[in-house]
RNA sequence: GGGCAGAUACCCAAGUGGCCAACGGGGGAAGACUGUAAAUCUUCUGGCUUUGCCUUCACAGGUUCGAAUCCUGUUCUGCCCA
């Protein structure tokens, strides 16, 4: 087996293979580079950690020497899959796919290598091909070669199927779609290879069929796992929605947290889907998890490497330290500059300096302003619980109202609700009230 | 088109004239214990100027001293018949 392969397999990325014996074949040693392909749907103008297993295979054939094609899904994107969803989904503008492509776009070239000469990655879209092609031709030229006796069968459909609110021709159809896809990438990049998420396998095989039906040959496919929580709820989900790679949508910070906050049954099997440590160093990561969990060294380095890929050196040492400062316990004799590392990580709010000593700066009323906590009343409980600190002193007085003495560097209330919600608010001299605060 | 059943807080789901801001479960929040983990335990989970007040039980009216609960109409959902 390739080098390639075991590893995969070594990671516990793989699924499923179709067409296996043909896979080995051509990823065995002196074979020459193959074209892989992942789609994914634009249905936001970034991607997720959801997203990320799919793109980091790619980035492991592309390091390996092999030529990965991403596809958005421009025109698939437009129909919605059926697979793994309860409901019909949404459609979405032109438009919106657009500017969603053209943000995902700049993630992937982080990960991707768009530049190299020998196997460069590539971009396409796949309404590039969809939009041209006339209903007619479609039907006759891949419409014709599937069964809708087999298409009925596929379990995403049947369970819909057998669901009252039925699902709709449009999604009935999806597969032929990505199916088409793959036929179109295998005829003009050369792509035998279609990875995807074990809920892609419906897809990926409609397309190997359909591949084999028009020209004989054998395309393959691959499958990781779908990763859920040990509770099995979506990973990469929090009450606050997906993380994702945008900072803009997910604060280095936050998306750090995230890493370092997962739970110890699955830290080391995310260090081997999500990190390009060998397998050796994950081994004895897992070794000083085992032997001193409460130091969670295997939970920084996750941290760490993946917050690297995903948003550079320099931002992940922000958070890093930042980490540090906030759940190191005291401000006590922290520096200035330390401090305005600090708040960069965290939510800001801005406050009229002359609120100070007034009921505006009523500690209810800032927990409120800073989205600490939802309502007035909410607030008082938090406090009440013990659940507030300020400036990492517990706040135990609902009716305490911010005066000056409470500011650090003469300007900054660092606020925190619970063990790991902060927000730093700032009474600036030159602000004119707000309405209502 | 006809008949029946239902609509309660984030979700599920009790309540069928005053004791109801509304049982219970899930989810969520906070606290305790820990390790920014898991499990467990405790408290909270409509709003507020919080020993009290205000607004809620699909919507609009009505009966009543008093309605989530009774009546009328409307909308929506599910099931059955055509």
């Amino acid at each position: 087996m390739s080098s390639l392969l075991q590893d995969l397999q070594a990671r516990g990325l793989i699924a499923d293979m179709a067409n296996r014996e043909e896979l080995e074949r051509l990823l065995a040693p002196g074979a020459p580079p193959l074209t892989v392909y992942v789609g994914f749907d634009p249905t936001a103008d970034s991607l997720h950690l959801g997203h990320l297993i799919g793109l980091l295979i790619l980035r492991r054939f592309q390091l390996a020497g092999h030529r990965p094609i991403a596809l958005a899904g421009g025109a698939t994107g437009m129909i919605g899959d059926p697979s793994g969803k309860s409901a019909e989904r949404n459609l979405l503008s032109v438009e919106a796919l657009e500017a969603n492509i053209a943000g995902i776009q700049a993630q992937l070239s982080r990960l991707l290598d768009f530049e190299s000469t020998t196997n460069p990655a590539l971009l396409v879209n796949n309404a590039d091909w969809m939009r041209p092609i006339s209903i007619l031709d479609f039907l006759r030229d891949i419409g014709k070669h599937f069964s809708v006796n087999a298409m009925m069968a596929k379990d995403s459909v049947r369970s819909r199927m057998e669901a009252a609110s039925g699902i709709s021709f449009t999604e009935f159809s999806y597969s032929l779609l990505q199916a088409y896809d793959f036929l179109h990438l295998n005829e003009t990049h050369g792509c035998v290879l279609q990875a995807g998420g074990a809920d892609q396998w419906g897809n990926i095989t409609a397309g190997i069929d359909l591949i084999r039906r028009k020209t004989e040959q054998v395309a393959c496919g691959l499958t990781t796992p779908l990763l859920t929580k040990t509770d099995g709820t979506k990973f990469g989900k929090t009450e606050g929605g997906a993380i994702w790679l945008s900072p803009e949508r997910t604060s280095v910070y936050r998306f750090y947290q995230f890493l370092i906050q997962v739970e110890d049954a699955q830290v080391i099997q995310l260090l081997r889907y999500f990190t390009f440590l060998p397998l050796e160093e994950i081994a004895a990561l897992e070794a000083q998890h085992a032997a001193g969990p409460e130091r969670r060294e295997a939970h920084k380095q996750l941290a760490l490497e993946l917050t690297t890929l995903i948003h550079g050196e320099a931002a992940t040492a922000d958070a890093v330290r930042a980490s540090e400062i906030l759940f190191g316990g005291s401000l006590e004799g922290i520096t200035e500059k330390q401090f305005h590392e600090v708040g960069a990580e965290v939510p800001n709010v801005t406050l009229s300096r002359t609120l100070l000593g007034q009921p505006g700066a009523g500690l209810l009323e800032v927990l409120v302003a800073a989205g600490l906590s939802p309502s007035k009343g909410q607030a008082r409980k938090d406090v009440e619980a013990g659940g507030v600190n300020i400036n990492n002193v517990r706040a135990t007085d609902a009716k305490l109202v911010l005066s000056p003495e409470h500011l650090l560097f003469g300007e900054f209330v660092l606020l925190r609700k619970g063990k790991r919600n902060y927000a730093l608010v700032r009474f600036e001299t030159e602000l004119t009230p707000t309405e209502g605060w």
